[in-house]
RNA sequence: UCCGAAGUAGCUCAGUGGUAGAGCAUCCGGCUGUUAACCGGACGGUCGUAGGUUCGAGUCCUACCUUCGGAGCCA
């Protein structure tokens, strides 16, 4: 008997086959047993006659229990009644382990409950769908940065200085020395790329901050390319590349996930490189033609003012060359003016906020000893970091973009806590 | 940390000062194409915790706890 996966049953119609799965729902009548299965694959019904098979066997299917875990022998039909388009004439049932009293009934379900049960919660239509299109945008990711010429290279997790102040990093302890769990690896991805021309990370970041909005997550998933001989306006080329590439593989290679979420998926075949550009000074005279006056050259845009510049195009938008005074130390200054650095934001359409930070980075020597003076850095734990101007430096960029952000905006998910396999939150360690 | 909302059956909720309720899940029965199937029955309660008001509190008051939504910060 040849065991399939439910995914390959189109290429398997009129054959008797065994598939191992779970019980996903179950419907029933006194002649006829319907079988929602499912096997990490995808999901299929089984119809189970009671005329076709043995008593045993339609006993056996009326009295499963949701996800309790079995194996099917049937023939594989083609059926426009399935949702599927393809349905298994169930023939014999072997259950492998029963399931008692599985807590995510058919019926709907609280936060609170789901993110207790997520170990279970994963199992569902939606949230495996979520965990697909997640896993194609990773794949897509690899194969952008290979196509480009990119060498992916992992900078450390725990780190003994703190880039930038130690209020948002989780503190532990590394033998006798303080250290601290990495919340970007950017400055290591800079020493690479003197190396190795262009690369990229992917890693998890963690943030020690107490947000608690739809878009933040305490451990998260972050991409952080960084490339030497290239200069700002250069890296917004990739960066647009890059976001459309990976939404227009989700595109073509997701197209059950994106219809089982919902997805309104015509505003994400416009998702097309180029991006617009609007610089920081042109979006504050937008946001005050807009009618916000609670907002001020030289000041951060707050979620609303992001959503709102956000909704004057139909695609990702830039944000670029913001005020020196509330960017990082590491940024290059405009060429023409010394109030501005020469870096970007990539807001997400439909409200879903930042996905990408980036800028290019500050390349001269005595430059950077005077930002590290002026942001009150310790010149000693930056001393490798300094070395790299010191040794043959060259202009290069950098960005950031945030996995989980993404995944919620491509599929539609109202959180980001849903575009992780098990967030951690506020208050969430569990499960 | 601040602002707002909510904690009642395993789950989702109703109950607005006077006998604790429904749907789902589970169990029993019925039904030949169901799509959160449907129909009948059974089982199921420290009403978040602690105090207070009242003849009487799930309901009103106070404090605390927990969760959700939003803000700030950021990806």
């Amino acid at each position: 008997m040849k065991k399939i996966m439910i995914q390959d049953m189109p290429n398997h119609v009129g054959e008797t086959v065994k598939l191992g799965g779970w019980l996903a729902n179950k419907r029933s009548s006194g002649k006829i047993a319907f079988l929602q299965l499912r096997d990490g694959s995808g999901f299929v019904q089984g119809v189970v006659v009671k005329a076709d098979v043995p008593e045993e066997v339609f006993v056996t299917a009326k009295g499963l229990h949701q996800e309790s875990s079995l194996y099917v022998v049937g023939e594989v039909t083609k059926d426009e009644r399935s949702a599927f388009g393809f349905e298994l004439q169930v023939k014999e049932i072997e259950v492998i382990a029963e399931a008692n009293n599985y807590p995510i009934t058919p019926k709907e379900h609280g936060i609170e409950f789901l993110m207790d049960n997520r170990h279970l919660w994963l199992r569902s239509r939606k949230q495996h769908a979520i965990m697909k299109v997640r896993n194609e945008i990773i794949r897509a990711t690899y194969e952008f940065f290979n196509d480009n010429g990119f060498t992916k290279v992992d900078p450390p997790i725990l780190t003994g200085s703190a880039p930038e102040g130690t209020s948002e990093l989780f503190h532990t302890k590394y033998f006798d020395q303080d250290a601290y769990l990495s919340q970007s690896g950017q400055l290591y991805m800079e020493a690479a790329a003197m190396a190795l021309g262009k690369v990229f990370s992917f890693g998890p970041t963690f943030r020690a901050e107490k947000s608690k909005t739809r878009r933040h997550l305490i451990e998260f998933w972050m991409i952080e390319p960084e490339m030497a001989f290239v200069e700002h306006d250069e890296s917004l080329e990739v960066q647009e590349q890059y976001v459309s590439y990976i939404v227009q593989s989700v595109l073509e290679n997701c197209k059950i996930e994106l219809e089982r979420l919902g997805r309104d998926t015509s505003k994400l075949e416009q998702i097309k490189a180029p991006f617009p550009r609007i610089s920081y000074d042109d979006a504050i005279k937008l946001l005050h033609e807009k009618g916000f006056d609670d907002i001020e050259w030289g000041e951060d845009f707050g979620a609303p003012h992001e959503t709102a510049i956000a909704e004057h195009y139909d695609k990702p938008v830039f944000i670029t060359c913001y005020p020196v005074g509330i960017k990082p130390f590491y940024m290059q200054p405009h060429p023409d003016r010394d109030d501005v650095v020469l870096c970007a934001d990539l807001i997400a359409p439909e409200g879903y906020g930042e996905i990408i930070g980036g800028s290019e980075r500050v390349h001269d020597f005595e430059l950077m000893k005077q930002r590290l003076r002026e942001h009150d850095l310790d010149e000693n734990a930056y001393a490798w970091y300094l070395d790299l101007r010191e040794q043959g430096s060259v202009p290069h960029s950098g960005f950031g973009l945030g996995l989980e952000r993404t995944v919620a905006w491509i599929t539609g998910a109202e959180h980001v806590r849903e575009s992780i396999p098990f967030p951690r939150l506020l208050n969430r360690l569990y499960p």
